[in-house]
DNA sequence: TTGATTTGTTCACTTTCTGAACTTAGTGTC
DNA sequence: GACACTAAGTTCAGAAAGTGAACAAATCAA
């Protein structure tokens, strides 16, 4: 791959995915060098393929060329274990999806392996530039990931323990590949191509199935000393609360993932199947519907604001999958973050909420490809 | 000052705070530069006096020279300013403390500066080496303080807002200095000079009369994005609990810190001044004690187990000036955490208790100077 | 058209690091 | 006690990466 990039290069593929198009002199500026080394770093990254010159900025003296990412300079390819069928798309440096397409999910992982190298002809097939270019594969798992991205080191859904995915991937379809946990992945997605691209301090909490959380700070990702950083789920909200699969009580799993909500309206006996379900029922004054809410919302609005206590963040993202933000659970959330929060940081942490399509796992998947290409794990 | 070491030099010197001494060849693997380079960064850093050549390793072949800081080359005065009268104590840079003194505290800086000033020569009387070679001085204050380490945004205890504090006293005394709070420099001195040294992921929860926490990730304090990360005293731990003096309810700071302890036995008319005065009380059978100790101890314990979930440290590091953590209150917090920890986690993060003096503020207040003196507070 | 202004390039030079050869200071063996 | 063996640390020529100053280029403003 382009492993034998500088390490000024790679600082400055990171500033221009940060900050997006820059001239060569803002770049300059950016990394603390001179003018004259910029101009020889930005020739060879052109040379390579990696920028290119975009817009051209006119104003007083000699206008400024911007550099910008080659969007089509390399295609990543990244795949989601959290359904079956597994979601498998094809994307550009840019996060944008060139094709999707699905493949069966297996506990083995040489079949998964083998299901993947399979996939590849035909998830390509239509793009010949990607095919030639393409850079990495990202896989995105329910689990424990080492620091290298290489191993899984638990998984329950998976039923894995210490299995070096990567590298069975790489070793069969001959590609670079990179995994990564679920919640991670989603983080790094909005970090290199969604809205938390200059902020360098955020976590992102994903409403799934389940509750997944990841933290960057000071810009990387920060996984824990056991790759259990953002474990936001099983924090305790309700202390003696209901058992949680986990073996504890009163997790915040067991109140606010979807699931939980939908579980509990079973039990209240309301015909629901989806968020929205319950929020209409919840809009017609039905009191089940409205508890339920209530008591998700506020568990979730708890957690977001002892997270925000602990860490201080300059962003949260909530990126859900279902129902919408606007109505009864969203507003609680809100409430429950401003009035658990110091009142002096009250609305000084922005709280930005994203709907997101089912893409998002696969998306973030090949971000962790992306981000390993362009910027590598190992960079300080 | 040395602010003109390179930054492979810096690196250097980190690698032997965290590591402690270190032959150059074990430095060169370390730093991942040639025997050559090390060589020469290593000759130069000790003709400035910063590192000396100490112990001698034999093994087969040559003999290993081991180098290491030289604990005199530089000395700092580190200030609290969290009691009347303020301690002041000058350190070396080992964080020995070698002279101890006074100064009364007051809310106005330029009362401050002007105290610090005075108090230096008779700080430094019986040390002309430390005179000669004072390097810095370091506040700790209670409040928030911005990443430059040198303006205070707020303090409430001190009634201040946007106070320049370090260039205040710089200007005055003529000695480079930094600030920051109380938290977090304890975290900072546990790492350069305590039993954090070669931990790079760990959150220090301090218990003086109220309750601080501060976090290092990556081997850097991890501030946040407002300067407030580990303010972890306000976050709800107890939903709709007792009013704290921030506004809100239920504040941890409420239940668990020394003085809500002793708030709750004056309530509960015990005759109770100290914490071991109420755990004498405990082990008596004594129930309104025990209470208050259960509810302080499960308090504290669940924050600590829901800091874990969210951020995984490598290390927990409860430092506490009063009483002991071998009687009910410690007894009861370990508990808490474990049963509110993932239970594949439980027992994974290990928990450090240490008993520290009354210096610990001043000591941390001068490792603030220390570590800028050593590393420098931007360096990656 | 001319001057002002700012971007970006070129080039000679400095700084920092590398690789290979070499020196040094021990241990182990006969 | 001499002699190989081993690993640490140094030296030195040369490579790599960056700097500063001079310069070329591209526009605006008058």
């Amino acid at each position: 791959m382009n492993a034998m990039l500088t390490s000024s290069q790679r600082q400055l593929l990171r500033a221009i995915s940060e900050s997006g198009p820059l001239s060569r002199t803002e770049m300059a500026q950016m990394l603390g060098l001179s003018k004259a080394a910029m101009s020889g770093i930005a020739r060879d990254l052109i040379d390579l393929g990696v920028l290119h010159e975009t817009e051209i900025v006119y104003g007083q003296g000699r206008p400024s060329v911007l550099l910008d990412l080659h969007p089509e300079c390399a295609f990543f390819v990244g795949i989601s274990l959290l359904e079956d069928p597994a979601p498998m798309i094809l994307s550009d440096l840019n996060g944008k999806i060139i094709a999707r397409q699905a493949m069966p999910l297996s506990r083995d992982p040489k079949v998964i392996a083998e299901a993947i190298t399979e996939g590849l002809p035909s998830l390509l097939e239509a793009h010949p530039d990607a095919k030639e270019k393409l850079s990495g594969i990202g896989v995105a798992l329910s689990g424990f990931v080492d620091e290298s991205q290489a191993n899984c080191v638990q998984s329950t859904l998976l039923g894995w323990q210490d299995v070096p995915l990567a590298k069975i991937i790489r070793e069969r379809s001959g590609i670079e590949t990179f995994i990564e946990n679920d919640a991670k992945a989603v983080a790094v997605s909005e970090k290199l191509f969604g809205s938390a691209r200059e902020i360098q301090n955020f976590s992102v909490v994903s409403l799934g199935d389940g509750i997944g959380c990841a933290h960057f700070i000071d810009g990387k990702l920060y996984r824990g000393n056991h790759g259990g950083a953002g474990e936001i789920a099983h924090c305790t909200i309700e202390p003696g609360g209901s058992p949680c699969r986990c073996g504890k009580r009163g997790c915040l799993d067991t109140v606010a993932s979807m699931k939980a909500i939908k579980e509990m309206s079973r039990a209240e006996g309301l015909e629901c199947t989806s968020l929205s379900d319950i929020e209409n029922e919840a809009s017609t004054g039905n009191a089940a519907a409205i508890r339920i809410l209530h008591r998700a919302g506020s568990a979730l609005g708890l957690a977001i604001a002892n997270l925000i206590q602990m860490n201080d963040p300059g962003l949260i993202l909530i990126t859900h999958v279902e129902g919408s933000f606007e109505g009864l659970f969203g507003t609680v959330v809100n409430q429950a973050i401003e009035t658990n929060v110091l009142p002096r940081y009250a609305g000084q942490t922005p709280i930005r909420i994203k709907r997101v399509d089912g893409d998002v796992w696969a998306r973030g998947a090949a971000s962790i490809a992306a981000h390993n290409f362009l910027i590598g794990s190992h960079t300080s």
